[in-house]
DNA sequence: GCCAACGTTGGC
DNA sequence: GCCAACGTTGGC
């Protein structure tokens, strides 16, 4: 099993929507970046746990988890011309963007802010934490996320 | 809302 | 295949 970091605008897609959302779940759309593509495509799995981080809004950090429910499937958006995620790379025989199911866990008692993951040694190494690090998808340790959940309920 | 850092595109 | 120009991301 493994651990992701999943960014998203709460404006256009919170923790609160994914828990309003039918069955608490939702297809995680509109990645359009090969790295995150790949993430989505091969590595990520039923089962996965994934920190859920608000960017642009204060505060930005991470509000709580998500589960992965549904391993990588194309991104159906991509095929659809009329759609702001339609990209006519996208084939349906052979699709560019995938996306995987992620359902609704927990929301934490409170956000852990970038500030914080900056300032925790142990925490230092995430890659959120780099400068410049615009990766909408990233892969955690376990490690790294045992240590935001003790930090979420202390 | 600004703008630095990054990813992508396209002319050559 | 280089790299300048452009578009986007995301912290502040």
């Amino acid at each position: 099993m493994n651990y992701w970091l999943f960014k998203s605008e709460p404006n256009v897609f919170s923790l609160d929507d994914l828990k309003n959302s039918p069955k608490k779940t939702s297809f995680w759309e509109g990645v359009r970046n090969y790295q995150a593509r790949n993430f989505l495509r091969d590595d990520i799995k039923k089962g996965d746990l994934v920190l859920f981080y608000h960017s642009r809004v204060e505060p930005v950090g991470i509000v709580g988890i998500a589960k992965v429910t549904k391993d990588g499937y194309p991104d159906a958006f991509a095929f659809d011309p009329s759609h702001k995620y339609f990209d006519p790379k996208s084939k349906k025989e052979s699709p560019t963007w995938y996306g995987v199911d992620v359902t609704y866990q927990e929301e934490f008692p409170r956000c852990i802010t970038l500030k914080e993951i900056k300032e925790t040694k142990s925490l230092s190494n995430m890659m959120v934490a780099q400068k410049g690090a615009r990766l909408s998808i990233q892969p955690v340790t376990e490690k790294e996320f045992e240590i935001i959940k003790k930090m979420a309920y202390s």
